[in-house]
DNA sequence: GTCTATATGAGGATAGAC
DNA sequence: GTCTATCCTCATATAGAC
C-alpha cells in the first residue's frame, strides 16, 4: 500500500504541473507552436505521464482554458463602472505579455490565436475560447446596463450593447498592441478609450432627453 | 526555340497563380496551416515549380504580403479625414471575412495572425509585417495631423498619435471580431467609433482652447 | 501513476529526369 | 521551367515494463 500510494499521491500535484508548463509554453509559442515533449521537459514530467493525465493536445488544451479562465474570474474583483473595466483589461494587456506565467492575466492572450487559426474551426479549445468570449460579453453587457439611470429599458439595452461591443474591440486591439510590439502606454490609453466613450454615452443619452 | 519559349513563357503566369493560391489557402488557415502541399494543388502546379519559384516557404509569404499590399495601396482611394479612413477599415474588416480572394481586403487579416504567433519571431514574413504595420501607422498619423487647423504643432501632433494609437486598436478589434465571428454590425461601429473618437478630439481642443 | 521506446504520419525541402 | 519520387525532420500518440 505505502509503494502504491506514494505512485498516486502525485497525481493532483501533476496535474497542476503540467497545466502549468502549457501555460507558460503557450503564452509564448500558441497553440502549434506548444509541443507536447515541450509541455513534458518543462512541467519535468515523461511524456506519458501528460497522456496518462490528458487524453490528446485538444483536450489539454481545453482544461487549460478552463482552469485560467477559472483564476482569472477568482483574481478578478467586481467592477463597478465601464472606465474601471476597461482599465482592468487593456491595463492587463502589457500585464499578458509581461508577466507570462499569471493564468489570469494569460487567458485572453491565449484566445486570441484561437480566434485566429481558422484551420482549428472544430477543435473543442478553440470552441471553448469563443463560448468563454460571449458568456463574457455578456456578463459585460447586463453590467452596463444598471450603470444607466433613468432611461428606458430598451434604450439601456441598446446602449449597453453598444459600449460592450465597442469596449471589446478597443480590449482585444489592445491585445493586438501588445502581441505586436507596438510601444503603448496601456494605462494612458486606457483612460482615452473611457473618455471617448463616456462622451459618446452622455451625447447619446442628452438626444434621447431631448426627443 | 520554341519549345523553349513554351517552357519559359508561363513563367510570370505561374508565379501569380502560386501567390494567389497561397493567399486563398493563407486567409483560411493562416501560416502554420498553410501546407506547401496545399499550394501547389491549388496552384495547379507540382510542388517542384513552388521551390522553383520561391527559395521556400517563409519566403513565400514574404513575397505574398508585399503582392498584398501593393493591390491595397492600388485599390485604395486617398482618404480626407479620419472618419472615412475608420469607414474604410473597419467596413472592410467584414469584407476580408467574406471575400477571401481579395488580396487587398486579406491583407490585415493576415498579417494579425503574424503578430500573434510568437513562435514566428524571427520569420521574415513576420517582420515584413510589422514594417509595414509600422509604415501604416506613420502615414495616419502624419494625414491626422493635417487636419487640426489652428493648434500649435506639438498639441497636433500628440493629439494626432494619439487618435492614430486608438483608430489602429479599433481597427484591429473589429478584425478579431470578424474572426472570432461576432455577429456585428460593422458599418454601424464605424459610424459610433468615428463619433466617438470626433468627440474626444474636440473636447481636447476645447480643453486646450481654455489654457 | 510513472517512464522509455517506438510506431505513425505529416510537412518542408531536394534530386534529377524531362 | 516543369514534374516525380523521395529524403529528412519533427510532432502526436501508443505500447508496455515497472
Amino acid at each position: 500500500m505505502t509503494e502504491k500510494r506514494k505512485a498516486h499521491q502525485a497525481s493532483a500535484g501533476s496535474k497542476r504541473a503540467i497545466l502549468e508548463a502549457v501555460l507558460s509554453r503557450a503564452v509564448e509559442a500558441g497553440y502549434e507552436g506548444t509541443t507536447m515533449a515541450d509541455v513534458a521537459r518543462v512541467s519535468g514530467l515523461p511524456i506519458g505521464s501528460v497522456y496518462w493525465h490528458f487524453k490528446n493536445k485538444e483536450q489539454l488544451f481545453v482544461e487549460l482554458l478552463d482552469y485560467c479562465y477559472e483564476v482569472w474570474q477568482e483574481s478578478t474583483a467586481p467592477v463597478r463602472d465601464m472606465r474601471e473595466l476597461l482599465h482592468n483589461t487593456i491595463s492587463r494587456s502589457a500585464a499578458a505579455s509581461a508577466d507570462l506565467a499569471d493564468p489570469a492575466a494569460a487567458f485572453w492572450s491565449i484566445g486570441l490565436v484561437f480566434a485566429f487559426e481558422r484551420r482549428l474551426e472544430d477543435n473543442l479549445a478553440r470552441q471553448r475560447y469563443l463560448e468563454i468570449r460571449r458568456k463574457m460579453f455578456e456578463s459585460v453587457t447586463s453590467l452596463l446596463r444598471t450603470t444607466y439611470d433613468g432611461v428606458p429599458d430598451d434604450v439601456a439595452a441598446e446602449l449597453a450593447h453598444d459600449m460592450a461591443v465597442m469596449g471589446r474591440a478597443l480590449t482585444d486591439g489592445f491585445r493586438v498592441a501588445a502581441a505586436a510590439g507596438d510601444d503603448t502606454d496601456f494605462d494612458r490609453y486606457a483612460s482615452l478609450t473611457a473618455d471617448a466613450l463616456e462622451s459618446l454615452v452622455a451625447s447619446r443619452l442628452k438626444e434621447y432627453a431631448h426627443v
